[in-house]
DNA sequence: CCCATATATATGTTAAACAATATATAGCTT
DNA sequence: AAGCTATATATTGTTTAACATATATATGGG
């Protein structure tokens, strides 16, 4: 005989802005951005990092409930959270279009364009 | 014969979001997103902390040029930069929006609005 | 004018807390 | 078994807070 009370915890602003603190983390947002939805592999081509530190920010970002994920085979694909507060999206908005022409995000979008064997079809490039 | 060449360096999006990632340097840039210009023992005061603690956090944001300061006589006042890039404008206004609602901020401009002996008149109240 | 004092603000130092990295390894799924 | 992703651990680096102290400006007395 529970009574279970669930309270919509909201994400701290310093909390958000700590995850938005860190560049790897921040990079990974902005690719998702601009791709609605990533996979594990994607992010660790286009940032040209060593998986496990993708897959380490990552799950700090999903712990913020910034980014949810699903599993589609072996590909786990991120993307930001669609029940995110306004506010953060409108942060999210302003710095995505803040930092675009910066030419670290210019290179990480550049790079997963040209990335080989996208998931889906046979295997990552990684 | 010195050739001086100077680089308006932008803020890395990291360090806005270090910046605001701490409770204290969040709460005294409200209170200037909403004040315009404040000394810093009305900082001081509204966030109820002591003196050294404010003075530090704004050090901190001076050294990145999201505020400006300027003295009269024994006061010193802060400001948001007014040179500030328009994505970090927006970033703040956003932010501002959406956490002004909660009891810390809300409470913080109480505070001020209560402070007796603020600058200009006679003394500081703390 | 010089000096002492008071008010407002800034900085130095240190210990504790926290976050980030690299490497190794484990868990799923096909 | 192989591919993709996640976690564990050790290590290092960074940030914070608290306390003590220093600087700058103003004022009042001799």
């Amino acid at each position: 005989m529970g009574c279970d009370i669930y309270v919509r915890v909201e994400i701290s602003p310093e909390n958000l802005f700590a995850a938005l603190s860190n560049r790897t983390r921040l990079r990974c947002l902005m690719l998702l951005m601009h791709h609605d939805e990533l996979c594990v592999c994607e992010l660790t081509h286009a940032v040209n990092m060593a998986q496990p530190h993708i897959s380490r920010h990552l799950a700090q970002l999903r712990d913020l409930e910034l980014v949810t994920d699903r599993r589609d085979g072996l590909w786990i694909y991120y993307k930001i959270s669609p029940s995110i507060q306004s506010w953060i999206k409108a942060v999210l908005q302003a710095t995505a279009k803040g930092i675009e022409h910066q030419p670290q995000f210019e290179s990480d979008l550049a790079a997963l364009a040209q990335m080989p064997n996208r998931p889906g079809l046979q295997r990552c490039a990684n």
